[in-house]
DNA sequence: TAGATTGTTAATCGATTAACAATC
DNA sequence: TAGATTGTTAATCGATTAACAATC
């Protein structure tokens, strides 16, 4: 079974803002990097950087910082994102068009294959290159195009029904935007994308 | 000085999920509704349920649960979603259309009064009936309409140059979709959506 | 060398979980 | 009444922060 909890889920999702920031450095042929200064420019303490930075193995240098090149590629490791995961997308609406849209995950290793709808209206168009099949074709086309990853952006009243179509289809790996929560099979890991949470938080942040 | 560390933040977090169920409950007739039964529905444990809605003040009664229509009242209450809150959304491309079209975030307060863009062909236009305005217009556009939220969804290297104007039109709560931490005054609060966080998490899942 | 920065070890803080009396 | 469920108080767990020796 694969467990859900994530040992050191707050320091993995601070990783890509790092890696973000030391991609600048080394665009600007920085050799060096300090936890200092990313700690200063993201707002955080430099000591929470260094333990972040532990977890991908990475040993700096005291008074200089860690080697830009190694580090990048350290996160990037750690993350899988030196590895190409090909993707499928269901529901290809607007916001599956932005998601496909995005270049940064492409640079991360994330590479849409195709589209799923049930409206016929879609069928052979395409969003951003990806094309646009029925939902039928999904267990099909994910043979065939070697997809393990499903990114749901369907309306939240289908989303269960499609989290079966997509363990039907044999993907182990779900990137659920729908507001729901999922039944699924202990060998499927899935991420969930809760904006209502996130729009909870800016509530109760603006009544402080 | 607006503090930007929330107090019980996963706690908030999960209260638009237990609103779901409790409604779905509602819509069922139900009178009460137990913290055991939302905990097997979300898989929490149900001492965590009992915790998370006692923030919200609500208390409930031994072996019944918790009054349906009044819990409701005091989660909604709690995250001031009785409160209709006028938002403009900076940036007209896919992802607004997505956002803008969300019936639910309008169920729960969030009125999209305007859009603005920098691209002329888009001027004159709408998204799901919210007007494409000039970027230029935002300051007089946010007094005439009242709007207390910006919803930033433009490309990240046009983030901090947004969010200056954002705050020169004196709006002081930010929903940033970029990846970008922004620079902002010490009374502007701002709830940060990272994709790539949540890529990132589901990558390492992947890897367990 | 002097001093900034690292990595380690310990302390603190906050969130989750456990135990259990109260109660409808 | 008996038993399921609540709310409180305490224990555990994990993440953040502090202190500081090591070092380039």
């Amino acid at each position: 079974m694969t467990r859900q909890k994530i040992p050191a889920a707050p320091s993995i999702r601070r990783l890509p803002s790092y890696l973000h920031l030391i991609r600048q450095a080394e665009a600007e042929d920085c050799e060096f990097i300090s936890g200092t200064l990313i700690a200063k420019e993201l707002h955080l303490e430099p000591i929470q950087v260094r333990k972040d930075l532990a977890i991908t193995g990475i040993v700096g240098k005291p008074k200089r910082g860690y080697p830009v090149k190694p580090l990048i590629a350290a996160i990037e490791h750690f993350l899988d994102w030196d590895n190409k995961k090909n993707a499928v997308i269901i529901g290809a609406g607007n916001l599956a068009t932005a998601l496909t849209g995005y270049q940064e995950f492409k640079t991360h290793g994330l590479n849409f294959v195709a589209a799923f709808d049930t409206s016929s209206e879609k069928m052979g168009k395409n969003i951003h290159g990806v094309s646009i099949y029925p939902l039928d074709e999904l267990t099909v086309r994910t043979k065939e195009l070697g997809a393990t990853i499903a990114v749901l952006t369907v309306p939240s009243t289908f989303a269960q029904e499609c989290a079966d179509r997509i363990v039907e289809a044999g993907i182990k790996a779900i990137w659920n935007f729908t507001n729901r929560k999922l039944n699924l099979p202990d060998d499927v890991v899935c991420q969930r994308e809760d904006l209502t949470s996130g729009y909870a938080m800016l509530c109760v942040m603006m009544g402080e």
